[in-house]
DNA sequence: CGACGAAGCGAGCGATCGCTCGTATCTTGA
DNA sequence: TCAAGATACGAGCGATCGCTCGCTTCGTCG
């Protein structure tokens, strides 16, 4: 009743006893610039604490932010303590609280990543969405795709994610303000490309955004069995271009 | 620091001493039907522990959820107590257990009360959809009208409330499965009528229902201010209709 | 009026939480 | 080789949480 909670078989041996303490190759440290995180000023209340500068200590972080998406997805963000991501972990509390200021900065960092995925994803569409030669289906069902990737990479994480930022008593603007901007690019889009129908395009943005993330995700956790992904995608597309496509004017 | 929190102003006056308690109407209690409760069964664990019978009680049952609906909305679940619902809602905690057996039952009286009305403005609307003789515009135009009405009664409580949904460890399969009934009456009425184009029906339902859920919150939430609340229900309604509409053939 | 059930009260229990800090161990570089 | 910084550890603090329970007060009715 206690939840003993052994560390999970896949991640970092369970080495209770402090004797048995962590072997890891000491490979000289490759110094990958900390991947995913995007160039967000973080409040300091969310901010890390401290980068790790070994191997062993990217190796800790790594094993908490693991640990951390394994917790909140399956047992929610509130009903999983700091406590329980240590010990999944197979790390101290104290090593957590080294990285972290607080539980809401492991969040935030997961949050960083699922954003910037999310971001660069959508980076990665609007070149083509922009040019006028590339037809505008073929950019909307790319951006589908690359957003269904993200979810898929794992669907609850980015669920429980989603949902508790809307929780969250401080959303960094950093991270909430991506959203605006890129609504503003895609208002732009449509008042430049000749294939989308006339309207208020800074109205049509908000709404298509808005389906478009809903899309995306249904596309993942909506019983991926009854239909089929491609078949499921195809219908995504339609949707989102039947709502900005100019109609032809002849043909069905 | 410990947070007093006073009463809110407007309900119920503040009798801290345990004197001056509360001296209500006792008019012969309106046997009213518990208002807004779909007839749903209940696991143990979120049901109400009884039901009032006095008009005392009924309003203190009332303040609790009110005050339940204020901090959920404004400090979030998680962070909301039950200690702090009693408070505010100037009942005491041992008050609150009479009725509500855990937090989480809390939520889903008012859970409840959503779905209920979630659940009318559909029901209002299948008729109209089904009737091949009112255009499927219409049918749409007042079901989405219906709906952001709902949202607007409380548009915190209804965000607080659709985000913690998912949280909960446990959703109570009769409120959860109403909406695979509607998606599966709504995949009948595309199927149906013959101004609906041709289709996986039942693909385009799940996709319908998702996105007339996510544009009916965006209406609420999505900065009023930007544009007429009109405006808006217009290009949804316009972004539904696209998507199931067989197009005309001819005229653009 | 008196008695009884319904309703209300709130101090406080036991559990858990987020988090600190003194100490032990490891890694690095000169 | 070894000092010094980096990393890790985990018992446990103070706060808070959900919730109980012994008791008082209110409303109703014979």
């Amino acid at each position: 009743m206690t939840d003993p909670t052994p560390p999970r078989p896949g991640s970092r041996a369970g080495r209770k006893a402090s004797g048995a303490a962590r072997r890891r190759t000491a490979s000289t440290g490759a110094r990958i610039r900390e991947e995913g995180a995007p160039r967000v000023r973080l409040p300091r209340r969310l901010a890390p604490r401290k980068s790790p500068t070994q191997d062993r200590a990217r190796e800790t972080v790594e094993a908490i932010l693991e640990a951390a998406v394994d917790l909140f997805s399956s047992r929610g963000y509130a009903r999983t303590s700091t406590n329980h991501i240590a010990r999944r972990a197979g790390v101290s509390v104290g090593s957590l609280y080294q990285y972290f200021p607080n539980k809401d900065a492991v969040l935030t960092a997961l949050l960083a990543r699922h954003l910037a995925a999310v971001e660069s994803a959508i980076h990665a569409c609007i070149p083509p969405l922009r040019d006028p030669a590339v037809p505008l289906r073929d950019g909307i069902r790319r951006l589908l795709e690359l957003l269904r990737e993200v979810h898929e990479a794992d669907p609850r994480l980015s669920r429980a994610i989603e949902q508790q930022v809307g929780q969250m008593p401080v959303v960094p603007e950093g991270l909430a303000g991506y959203k605006r901007d890129h609504v503003a690019t895609l208002a732009e889009i449509l008042s430049t490309r000749p294939d989308v129908r006339p309207g208020n395009h800074a109205l049509m943005a908000v709404l298509l955004a808005a389906v478009t993330e809903t899309v995306s995700v249904v596309l993942v956790h909506a019983a991926p069995a009854r239909f089929g992904r491609d078949e499921m995608l195809d219908e995504a597309v339609e949707a989102l271009c039947r709502f900005v496509e100019r109609p032809p004017g002849r043909l069905s």
